[in-house]
RNA sequence: GGCUGGGUAGCUCAGUGGCAGAGCAAGCGGCUCAUAAUCGCUAGGUCGUUGGUUCAAAUCCAACCCCAGCUACCA
């Protein structure tokens, strides 16, 4: 990829009726990291995320506390914005369903589906619950009273027929069975995108796209007769029902991208090069949402990446079930650094994985506290106490800097391939070939034989060091999309200027930034050390998560 | 039920025919620059079960047990 490349990435939209959990937000802090990843690079950016904020569940949220949809949701986005604030997480634009723009797209997008034949009113058919809502076929059980909703099985269920529109998916079936064909790197994992092609395979339904009785929602711009929805006043006739989820949230990448109010910045910035999304959506977006955008006469994205769940104890983190970590708790703990960097260490991006406190404080300690952390604790201080704070210049490599070659190469190869938490372990094997360098070449031992006066002493003493400063420039700036805050403090103790904005933009391509003796001319002085990732007592962190 | 993955050390996982591995956690030792850190060593596994193929099986085959995912309209 070119330096003046564009790179689009976007997470789903979080539905707002409730704060934000970390398995909320891990996607974010996954697509934040690619995002700076891609800033740095020099790549222009655009990353995207936000919040899901229509549907009947959310207005009767709103209704049963008493408080205006608006009001409500307003309230937790702004939860949501506050933890990913909190997080660190640097979105190029924050979209809400409910911005203008975006009922713009969203409608828009329904009325070029209609011009091209693809929507037609049919007949929506399903369970009712009376208490919940429509129910899905595996969300009803039978029992010998009839069939019933699992939540509420003393209430009768009813069999509810209303006319919505319908989207043609049926007649995608070849293209989109051909488009994961052709490029088989569309939708990621490889298991995820086999289990996408065999549900392709078994045949497509179409799926409805708009709602009759909700009210909180886009209104649908089209009548039954296929006239415009919209009266002469400019409101929209309530007969014409609402757009429902789908034709609604994924919406949300092509309205970030600037359709339909800017064309030349739409040209630019479709197809997206990325979306995360969770494994419940794979669906959604690897079969839907082509077919949708093939029928407004647009390209798919070009990748769509599938990641796991948070578990608690085998079981799925959610709001409901109350296993969730929340993400203000982790960073007062571990830091806004350190909740990043544990986050996307601990859990796999391509699996579920089991989570807890105790595995996050103790990735803490072993690989931030003690690996990274203590390394430049130790090697500021030996310069410092050494050679007396001046930067030592990079010298013939002590070993080093075959294994960054090699360190780098995999770290960025994993990276690009959304491995984030393989990728940091390839780093991570660094800064432990970077700590044993210390103990083989003992600079303490080469310090006392500089003091009785060996200059081959000192040269060697002076090389170390500067290996081992180099080492420590290299981790701080390649980790710096999972540690942003942390990266600038290190280079600043290393006595580097941190060439790159709080978002990661304006620096050097990264890749020059990460050779090996980049800046081995630049004399410095290093700053005294300081912790940047204290330890935590075990105890102590229990006892702060509550 | 069908299809697809998986079950390997206390924990998380790598290993797809050739002497059972890594990281973390545990124990012991070294070192002293450092955040009780770091480096080294040790211990710990009938590789889900049973049978088969093979000179040789965690790996291939069969059966079985267990777990997870997908099997269409939730945001």
């Amino acid at each position: 990829m070119s330096p003046a490349d564009r790179y689009y990435v976007t997470t789903s939209i979080a539905y707002a009726n409730n704060k934000p959990g970390l398995h909320t937000l891990y996607e974010v802090i996954g697509a934040d990291v690619i995002a700076r990843w891609h800033r740095m690079n020099g790549d222009e950016t655009k990353f995207l995320t936000g919040t899901d904020e229509h549907s009947v569940n959310i207005a009767q949220k709103a209704e049963e506390l008493g408080i205006a949809t608006r009001d409500f949701v307003d309230g937790n986005v702004a939860l949501f914005r506050a933890a990913e604030d909190a997080l660190l997480i640097s979105p190029d634009r924050f979209i809400r369903t409910t911005d203008p723009d975006h009922v713009r797209a969203a409608q828009e997008m329904v009325r070029r589906a209609y011009a091209n034949g693809d929507i037609y009113v049919g007949k929506y058919e399903g369970w009712y619950c009376p208490a919940e809502g429509f129910k899905t076929r595996s969300d009803v059980v039978e029992t010998p009273q009839g069939t019933r909703c699992p939540n509420h099985p003393k209430v009768e269920l009813e069999w509810i027929s209303e006319s919505n529109w319908f989207f043609r998916l049926s007649a995608y079936q070849e293209r989109l069975e051909r488009h994961f064909e052709e490029h088989p790197d569309f939708a990621q994992p490889d298991y995820r995108r086999n289990e996408m092609l065999g549900f392709i395979r078994g045949g497509l339904e179409d799926f409805s796209v708009s709602r009759a009785g909700a009210k909180w929602g886009i209104p649908f711009p089209i009548m039954p007769d296929g006239s415009s929805s919209q009266r002469p006043d400019g409101t929209w006739d309530p007969a014409a029902g609402t757009i429902y989820v789908w034709y609604d949230a994924l919406i949300n990448y092509v309205t970030g991208a600037g359709f339909p109010d800017d064309p030349a910045g739409f040209a630019k910035w479709w197809p997206a090069d990325l979306h995360i999304i969770g494994k419940d959506i794979a669906r959604f977006h690897t079969i839907y949402w082509p077919a949708m955008l093939w029928s407004a006469g647009m390209e798919a994205p070009r990748h769509v990446w599938i990641h796991g769940f948070l578990l608690a104890q085998g079981e799925r983190m959610s709001k409901s079930l109350g296993n969730f970590l929340d993400p203000i708790d982790v960073v007062a703990t571990l830091g806004a650094d350190g909740a990043r960097y544990v986050t996307l260490r601990e859990v796999a991006f391509d699996r579920d994985t089991d989570v807890s406190w105790d595995s996050f404080v103790r990735r803490y300690n072993a690989d931030l506290a003690n690996d990274f952390g203590n390394l430049l604790n130790r090697t500021i201080s030996m310069a410092n106490r050494y050679l007396d704070g001046e930067r030592p210049s990079v010298g013939p490599a002590a070993g080093l800097a075959a294994a960054w070659t090699e360190t780098l190469a995999a770290y960025r190869s994993k990276i690009e391939a959304c491995l984030l938490s393989d990728a940091l372990c390839s780093l991570w094997e660094f800064v432990g070939a970077a700590n044993r360098l210390v103990e083989a070449e003992q600079p303490w031992t080469l310090a006392k034989a500089v003091k009785a006066g060996d200059a081959e002493a000192a040269l060697r003493l002076n090389n170390v060091l500067g290996d081992l400063v180099e080492a420590c420039r290299l981790v701080s700036v390649a980790a710096a999309p999972f540690i942003p805050n942390a990266a600038p403090r290190a280079l600043g103790q290393l006595g580097y200027q941190y060439p790159y904005e709080a978002s990661g933009r304006g620096g050097p391509a990264l890749l020059e930034e990460l050779r090996w003796g980049a800046h081995a001319a630049e004399s410095g002085r290093l700053a005294t050390p300081e912790p940047l990732f204290p330890r935590l007592e075990t105890e102590a962190a229990a006892a702060s998560a509550g």
